[in-house]
DNA sequence: TAGTTTCTAGGACACTCGTCCAATTCATCG
DNA sequence: CGATGAATTGGACGAGTGTCCTAGAAACTA
């Protein structure tokens, strides 16, 4: 029977060298140095490649629906939810610093190789898309839930991208609170509840 | 004296290739194929790989000074000039569908390699950030200029990372009418020449 | 035309890559 | 204990990589 263990630290460093050094600059020497197990182990737990970067995509599916749902169950309402959302680059900011989005990286990556493994690598995004969309559509932006996801998306990604590109921390604390401020507005203050006041004004 | 023509060819194709396939992916035999030359011509004008890379960003650079020149001496005032900066998404609107913004993932590939030329490449990213700044500095937003760029700069690169993996042009459109809006309330009417009115709201 | 420099072609090189395989060790259980 | 199958090892393979080198073609100079 399968071994549990060995699977998946392959699976959790592969994960990691991926997103550090990209995916077709990590070589199975590699991960294998990173592990102290031999090269040749691998294809007892993986065909090809290929398939270590499906597993890792499928690790970082379930692990960010996971943390979706806990977003989901521990935020009283949507705004709530989507400020934990805009809150992770702040906890991230150290890694996308030094590495980017993992989920932006990977899908540009996906792009570029015209790689088979491109969709279910942008499934990464759809997961974002469609829960902060269902966010603001429960806030009452039906018509353009997904269009206001699809923003925040892309205000978060081309953070990353600049904070990445000038090894810029403080950026990210900028551009978060502007999107705190945006997402206020949007919220016109009636989910204002025990939110402490007094952003300063910028823009 | 060096051939300009045979020189110039390759850090044609090499531009090319390095942007729709990467730069890494892209091998000499790929660059050789595309011109017709063989191999080992490449080291009587290049010595190396990284010295190619660097011929690219070095065009690019000089490429990218002459159109920021061009819309400095073309456009009447400062706004107009940011203008032309958010409509160019709009004019390669084909290529960041398919390849994403040339400047963003070169820069994010630099990063992950944790190549030498990382710092030439996010030069790039400096030209229209210093440019931006002073823009909006020449709008009279001399106090946050430059967070005023990086934030353009930033939403700029989310759309590009974004529109590449939902391969979705409408998305760009859709984010530059919003930037439209950001900047005409930024100017705060002031400058609001021969604009035709009336963009529909949104958000 | 003859001679010299610039440019090009194409193969050889050392190396790394993903892949595969036979042999060996380990764990489980009758 | 012995036996069976899972798990691991380390090396071999063919292909592809960037790099280098030598011979010859092309272009220019005198």
């Amino acid at each position: 029977m399968n071994d549990p263990t060995t699977r998946d630290a392959i699976v959790d460093a592969a994960d990691r060298l991926f997103y550090e050094n990209g995916y077709e600059h990590t070589s199975f020497a590699d991960i294998a140095d990173a592990l102290h197990i031999s090269r040749g182990n691998f294809y007892y737990h993986f065909k090809t490649k290929d398939e270590i970067l499906t597993a890792v995509i499928d690790a970082r599916l379930s692990h960010t629906d996971k943390v979706l749902a806990r977003w989901e169950a521990e935020a009283q309402n949507p705004a709530e939810r989507i400020r934990r959302f805009i809150h992770m680059m702040i906890a991230n900011r150290a890694d996308i610093k030094r590495y980017g989005c993992p989920v932006g990286t990977l899908s540009a990556e996906m792009a570029k190789l015209d790689h088979a493994a491109r969709g279910e690598a942008n499934k990464l995004f759809a997961l974002f898309r469609t829960w902060l969309g269902r966010q603001f559509k429960a806030l009452g932006h039906g018509a353009d839930a997904d269009r206001l996801a699809m923003h925040l998306l892309a205000r978060s990604q081309g953070v990353a991208t600049l904070a990445s590109a000038f090894r810029d921390e403080q950026f990210i604390k900028q551009e978060v609170a502007l999107m705190d401020e945006w997402l206020e507005k949007l919220t016109g203050g009636s989910s204002r509840h025990q939110r402490r006041a007094g952003r300063k004004a910028a823009h």
